[in-house]
DNA sequence: ACATTAATTGTGT
DNA sequence: ACACAATTAATGT
């Protein structure tokens, strides 16, 4: 687990705190699809992310469901640290999208380890992040047409794979941005018939 | 290779 | 938003 862990934060942490990471952090696998935080749960621990892709959206009282953005490799959760720090329920749902690994901080650990300099950092840093990701995931709800979001959609879900595709379906895609499947289906289409995008099943390409 | 079925996608009202 | 049609992928025979 120690070798995970510096793979990954090697250059982020000093080795003291490496060290510490690995004693008390649980090394645990998620398969796709498992949820790591649920609405109203009150958080026992934070999580690392070491391998692994992580969504998280806001949902509210119908079932609907809001894409926020997505956490990968050497990041963090930073709702998760704050509603920890507060003892309050948990703001927001995080879904396992690609199967992998993450160490389970407990939450005493953060506090203790506030004594690192580098940890003060590293939360510090991905709270700044993760505040401009939610700004932009407001501006592209408030200000955007819904094509234009969709577009926008697609482009960030290209961003994290390597190539042109991005393997969703249309539910999908409707699910994380709040709307029917109907509504993404006609948009793919017209976005289509401006050569943006080619429509296969289960597969968008991004042109 | 063909038929069956389930899931995804397309379209009209 | 709903209902239904069409298409595609997967699976069994």
């Amino acid at each position: 687990m120690i070798d995970q862990i510096k793979e990954k934060f090697i250059n982020v942490f000093e080795s003291e705190l490496l060290l510490e990471i690995a004693k008390n952090g649980v090394l645990r696998n998620f398969e796709k699809g498992q949820v790591l935080i649920k609405k109203d749960q009150y958080l026992k621990s934070i999580p690392l992310v070491l391998s692994s892709k992580v969504k998280i959206v806001r949902e509210n009282e119908e079932g609907g469901e809001l894409l926020l953005y997505h956490i990968g490799k050497g990041d963090t959760c930073a709702l998760s640290m704050s509603c920890c720090f507060k003892r309050k329920k948990s703001e927001i749902r995080a879904i396992v999208e690609e199967e992998g690994e993450v160490v389970l901080i407990p939450l005493e650990m953060m506090e203790i380890w506030m004594k690192f300099r580098s940890w003060r950092e590293f939360i510090f840093e991905s709270y700044n992040i993760r505040f401009e990701e939610l700004l932009h995931a407001l501006d592209t709800v408030a200000f955007m047409k819904l094509d234009e979001r969709l577009m926008n959609y697609l482009l960030d879900a290209k961003g994290q794979t390597d190539g042109f595709s991005i393997l969703k379906t249309h539910q999908e895609i409707a699910n994380d941005m709040n709307t029917s499947r109907v509504v993404i289906s006609r948009l793919l289409k017209k976005l289509e018939a401006e050569d943006k995008i080619e429509l296969h099943r289960n597969k968008i390409d991004i042109l």
